[in-house]
DNA sequence: CATGAATGAGACTTCATTCAT
DNA sequence: GATGAATGAAGTCTCATTCAT
């Protein structure tokens, strides 16, 4: 599975990043972010450890440079999809059935982004990347909701609690997708969307 | 704040146990899973490495002891308090409240079990304190939300959904009460609560 | 000539210490600052590369110890064998004698500490043993100096320009015995001896 | 202060090879031996690391020619400007001034030629460059004094001993000067001439 | 039982050197 | 000729674990 090593290649500085952040995001959603050694990624990668450092100065430079990349690559996949002009119900059935899909599409990458940022610290002991790489998620969250208000399809709440507990509602689920293999995505996405919409329907 | 090391003394196998598993709490919340070395953990908790060492086989041994010892510790913490005759809804308001004090009072415990649960690992890759250590709260949970429907208090749902939606939603709580202190612990149960009972009243 | 390395001993920290401080005497001198690596000094000390670590927090820190150990005793080793009631014409012949024969006697120090002093630098560059750990032996010469203008022994000069040149007449003895092993250290010291001090006989 | 790295240049050899040599010296000087990369070199030099490796073949070739040519152009550097017709003392008054002023006009290369004689080694640990790159100087040292007693300006001494030690009481002189940039030059070469006179004068 | 000195494996990082472009 | 991307070999340092005392 390690890419083949072939005979010294130059690439774009742009690749190559890339081509290193994809495997620091394999290695690390399979084995953990403690055991996500440069090694292991340079070799997954496909490259020598040097140049791993060449690239990102640091171990975690390089571990906040993928969260951060992966985290930006996600929102891209749950929105690109989006009609936004439908009515915020449709909008919400709609987003979490794209996000119940991630688990299957892009497991590593969620996995991987929790392991970082829950671990990426600095050196005195604050998470580096903190909730506010959730921030811009939340913000576009609570605009969903208040224009859902305003067109009437919305009942009155506060929607910073709602934007953080859609948010989680959210996560949990890709947790239990992630631990029942079985799980059929569609089914939960439709029973979590009903205990959704049971709460904020107008 | 270090436990003042006096002579050499002899305790009890448990009591010694339970000084490394508090320490161990305490030195995962403050530095993270990944800096917490046993010879912190020994030094918090006022011993020497080799005792460490004696009592906990292996430093993995001794963070998922001290993960399961401490989410018992806080199971039983939430449960104590509430009063199990009391209608469902009231049980759950009331259960959100004593969660949301969790951040204030046991903020140690939250940090540790979660900074465990997410990085240990077996050697293989696989997590080792899988999502079942939480499945007696969603049994329990499941429960309780049947109960609310038998007595016609809640509505028809997926109790197994809910039970997750339920549990991520007040960890989500915590969270969003960690990364901003000066939020009310009450005023947010409240919210959330709200949110809840209007996705689940009958 | 690595110390056999036994069954793991316990050793007093001041045995210990003193046992790699000697050893990176050895291995700087023979082999030069750039290429005392730690393995090659815990090798010679007869010691694993962990424990150095342990005794000093960093290789910087163990060089600077061990030029600055190694200067003190050098120092002891010259001035204990000097009767300091003598004339101090006698006191500086004598002197320079005790100094020529460290070349024979103390050779590896000899070379350690000036690959010490003139390689170990601060992050910023700066020498980090400067001119200040001279400064001692500085002071005692001038004061012989001065006590030999006094008693009408030695002629007026600046005392500071001459200690300094004595020093380095002294030091550059020892370079040249250590260039030409052939070269009989007592009468070099003499030699030595009577060009100084007819630069400052009364 | 870096060389302005214009568009890529095709320069005679020689000239690259003196602009890679000086930019060795400034680098040398200021970070000192061990400190001095190649790239750091390559970049002080507006050059590219691979060029310098085209132009010499190992650091330690770099090291030794970079070396030997300073060596050579300090030596002429004092040497030029000596009416070598004068008595003895008075070249000698007139070569410790021109040595003293070398510590302002050429302070890197009198630091890189120290660093670089002092850490360059053979593999088997024996200096690289040695004494005998000081031979020149001394046999001319010597001729000069041998001159002095012929013409009865000197009187009878080792003349070698005197070559060794004369050297050393200058270069402590530009060492002493290097740590107090407040001293003045010429006092300090006048008062070091008045010591040397008196020790060989007739 | 308890200590902490000692070990040794492995991680990160730096750099001289090579070589495709 | 000139570049700088890429390699790979050390080197320093940290830490879980062992074991003499």
């Amino acid at each position: 599975m390690t890419s083949t090593r072939g005979p010294r290649r130059r690439l774009s500085e742009d690749t190559r990043r890339g081509q290193i952040v994809q495997a620091t995001v394999k290695v690390v959603a399979e084995r953990g972010y403690g055991n996500a050694s440069l090694s292991a990624i340079a070799e997954q990668a496909g490259v020598s450890k040097g140049l791993v450092s060449h690239y990102f100065t640091d171990r975690d430079t390089l571990m906040e440079h993928t969260a951060r990349a992966t985290l930006v690559e996600l929102r891209r996949t749950v929105v690109d999809g989006l009609d936004l002009s439908d009515p915020v119900p449709e909008i919400l059935r709609a987003a979490i059935r794209r996000v119940a899909h991630l688990r299957a599409t892009h497991a590593p990458q969620l996995d991987a982004i929790e392991q970082i940022v829950l671990n990426l610290r600095d050196p005195d002991g604050t998470p580096r990347i903190g909730i506010d790489a959730y921030e811009e998620t939340y913000q576009g969250q609570e605009q969903l909701f208040r224009r859902g208000q305003r067109e009437g399809d919305l009942r009155a709440f506060d929607t910073r609690v709602m934007a953080v507990t859609y948010q989680s509602a959210v996560d949990a689920m890709l947790g239990q997708l992630a631990a029942d293999p079985k799980a059929d995505p569609d089914q939960y996405a439709d029973h979590l969307t009903d205990i959704i919409l049971a709460a904020i329907r107008a």
